[in-house]
DNA sequence: TCTGGGGTCCTACTCCGT
DNA sequence: TCTGACGGAGTAGGACCC
């Protein structure tokens, strides 16, 4: 990050970098399509069918009747009464992005996937072997769409994230390509709100100063930026130059591991929220030992009827991935919220700071931990042989019962 | 209109040891 | 022995992303 000197100036010497971000179009509702051809055209939405879901992905017929993301289903609904609603298929869409990703590989050793449906590639040390940047482009869109059966848009620049502007606007189903002579006219043309990092608040905040464009930020002095936003005024001014040392990084280690349920009814009986504490720990324990992972704290979050949001977090003594090892500090985490004055409507739980490996988790087992987790691994190997297995801890079969635990017997002793 | 679920990063605050 | 300054660690929460 540059932070002293002229911002305008390129400082580096190196061959500009080609630097592709691949977005695929309304991903959940392509790969549906994939399986019901005959919908194609109509519009349609991604959502869990029930009275607190969100709009996870729409067509583009519906999105022209005002259908966005992370709007409300019942919203969704009045705008566009005759969008069909499909169930969302989480399992499918993380195959088929597996697949994608494993094609982006055979293009460049570097790809940083951001999310299930989109992805950086490095691309400078392949132009030699797949052509210019514009005609790797069609390349891309060309090979997912015949092997996949998918539309995807590409932006591509020599920085990351003005290649992810460029795919944002060259959608859907487009490719753009800015290159460094023109990073600025694109950059300076754009709302403030187009750059990576602005979301609705600070461009609030930016708008009440009369920035509305890049080119707006550009022209505000950076110590003016920093006395209001601290190191985001710095990274923006940044930016709004074209200024962006960030890099495509291939292999990210993942920080944190955590589930959360909003209820279809708000509850307030600690027992309940016990209960659902529970069966959280299981769904994070299994993902901790899929990955070889083991947490060193816990993050509890609860979302009260008026949305107000607590977070509380602790230490744990060593290393785990078990799921009563978690549920114990959970459950500690819910007794310091104390009582609450209205019901629950979101209840949450994070692993967090995790460490590969579990040889501090060996060393500080003692026998009925270790005989649990030896448990919960042959748990593991069921559910993934019989996906379909209801198997799992006797406590979560309802009616909940954590009596035991409630007298403080250890809950880490197998069943 | 009434707000999911999965994350990352940053800032501010508190506590504690030096 | 007491007190204040300081830095680091831990924690809470906001903002942002898809």
């Amino acid at each position: 990050m540059v932070s002293s000197g002229d911002p305008h100036r390129d400082r580096s010497r190196r061959p500009a970098a080609v630097i592709a971000h691949v977005d695929m179009d309304a991903y959940f509702v392509e790969v549906e399509l994939l399986s019901r051809p005959e919908l194609r055209g109509r519009r349609l939405i991604v959502a869990h069918d029930s009275p607190r879901s969100v709009v996870l992905s729409a067509s583009y017929p519906a999105r022209a009747q005002g259908v966005r993301s992370a709007m409300p289903l019942t919203r969704a609904r009045q705008l566009s009464p005759d969008s069909l609603v499909l169930e969302p298929h989480q399992q499918r869409y993380r195959e088929l992005s597996r697949q994608i990703m494993a094609y982006f590989g055979t293009l460049t050793d570097t790809v940083e996937q951001l999310s299930v449906d989109e992805a950086f590639l490095d691309l400078t040390g392949a132009v030699r072997r797949l052509g210019p940047p514009a005609q790797i482009g069609e390349l891309i869109r060309r090979d997912v769409r015949e092997q996949f059966g998918l539309p995807c848009t590409v932006g591509i620049a020599d920085r990351k994230f003005i290649a992810k502007i460029a795919s944002t606007r060259a959608k859907p189903d487009g490719l753009m390509l800015v290159p460094p002579a023109q990073r600025l006219q694109f950059l300076h043309a754009l709302p403030v709100e187009s750059l990576w990092g602005v979301g609705g608040t600070t461009a609030a905040a930016l708008h009440d100063r009369g920035v509305r464009t890049v080119e707006q930020l550009a022209q505000t002095p950076r110590d003016v930026l920093t006395a209001r936003f601290g190191a985001l005024g710095e990274h923006l001014h940044d930016l709004a130059w074209g200024v962006d040392e960030r890099g495509v990084e291939p292999h990210r280690e993942e920080k944190s591991i955590g589930a959360e349920e909003t209820f279809a009814v708000d509850i307030s009986s600690t027992e309940q929220l016990r209960a659902e504490l529970l069966r959280l720990s299981y769904r994070i324990a299994a993902r901790l030992r899929a990955a070889e992972l083991s947490a060193s704290g816990v993050s509890l979050k609860l979302r009260y009827r008026d949305f107000d949001t607590l977070t509380r977090s602790t230490s744990l003594p060593h290393p785990t991935r078990s799921a009563p090892v978690l549920h114990r500090a959970a459950v500690q985490l819910l007794h310091r919220l104390g009582d609450r004055a209205q019901p629950v409507r979101l209840i949450g739980l994070r692993a967090e700071r995790l460490d590969r490996g579990d040889s501090a988790v060996q060393l500080s087992f003692d026998g009925a931990e270790s005989r649990w987790t030896d448990a919960e691994a042959a748990v593991d190997v069921v559910a993934h042989r019989f996906p379909e297995s209801a198997i799992g801890p006797a406590s979560l079969i309802p009616p909940p019962r954590s009596e035991s635990e409630e007298t403080g017997d250890d809950p880490s002793t197998p069943r």
